[in-house]
DNA sequence: TACAGAGCGCAACCGCACTTGCGTTAGGCT
DNA sequence: AGCCTAACGCAAGTGCGGTTGCGCTCTGTA
């Protein structure tokens, strides 16, 4: 009794049937269009046992998406030029954006909604990313394209932002000029010389 | 009959106490805690009169957000530097989205919702930060500061990202080393010379 | 003044998120 | 084997967003 497995053990399965069952109605009719009862129904469970185990819609939906995480897995581009490179990286973060997975993430991400996961997990895609372009900048720096005096993390931010914005806000396309122009305006500044 | 203005005019009263009600109710409780009924109530109408002129929750938001939107009326930063120009550009977009309003206007640009009037209303402040920019830059460019040859709305977006990403999906502070930092990058590049 | 019809009040209704209370079942433990 | 109890099934209910149909009321116009 005093270990923390009393009780029934079929919790484990419930667990799983329903998050299952929430990814794919999520991926068949989108965020918005995920109700806990069919995902109650489609994982041949109660409503009520879904709130039992997470509180709201929200976290349900969460849960889902950051228990299945796609593994980013992504290849760091190697043109030979950090310039490529750059780009590269911005097309791919904006073709993960196409994931209806990681849409949904983003999507929770904009809610002021505090689940300490999601923010875990928005830390661990960024530190991923961060080890991207720190690959990146640092091979840059050897060919001596790139200051080597650049931060890391304000670079990954200052590229990735608009981006987002694009994809979040303006809903604007997010095309090979745009990605190429951002890359050179990075790149050489905005500074008279 | 063939006027337009067929039937009562009481309808103008109508939308104006609704409109104003829903502001009040948005700078109270928040863009989440706004209901329908609530703002039915304080303006003395009835829910489906609403639902009459607003077919959506959202689209009542909208309207009251845009409807008295703030006046941007934002002083053009003119401190000699282009740095602290862009600087106090950027704080002032951060400070701008400490308004109610226009964080209330900017989640719902978030939203996968189509609504013509928000895209008018995010293109229209949208031309009005370009003239900001725009001014900044040509003074920089006089001062011999900034490259002539800079797209100035490309530049804008490059900046604003990080700051929205920020406070969007990060919920990072935006503090002024990060400011000072951001431009600086934007300023000098991050290529090798 | 009287008509016409647009605009509003009103009530009833559906769907869904979320809650509560209680009965039931399925494990782990002695 | 038999108890204990956590976890589930189930039913009923609340509140809010959104919809519909009908009847009344007010106002511009003939």
């Amino acid at each position: 009794m005093s270990s923390a497995t009393a009780g029934h053990r079929r919790g484990k399965a419930v667990r799983d049937n329903v998050l299952t069952a929430a990814l794919n109605e999520l991926l068949n009719v989108g965020v918005d269009g995920v109700t806990v009862a069919s995902v109650a129904e489609a994982a041949g469970v109660h409503v009520t046992s879904i709130y039992r185990r997470w509180r709201t819609r929200e976290q349900l939906i969460t849960d889902a998406v950051l228990s299945h995480l796609d593994p980013l897995a992504i290849e760091v581009p190697d043109t030979g030029s950090a310039r490529d490179d750059l780009i590269a990286l911005l097309r791919s973060l904006d073709e993960s954006m196409s994931s209806p997975q990681n849409w949904a993430l983003l999507r929770l991400a904009t809610m002021p909604i505090e689940i300490d996961r999601l923010e875990e997990a928005r830390r661990r895609i960024t530190d991923e990313r961060m080890t991207e372009v720190a690959t990146i900048l640092e091979r840059g720096v050897a060919r001596g394209e790139i200051s080597p005096d650049v931060d890391h993390r304000l670079a990954l931010e200052a590229m990735y932002g608009p981006v987002y914005a694009r994809r979040l806000l303006t809903h604007e396309e997010v095309d090979e000029a745009y990605l190429a122009g951002l890359v050179d305006l990075f790149l050489d500044g905005i500074r008279a010389r």
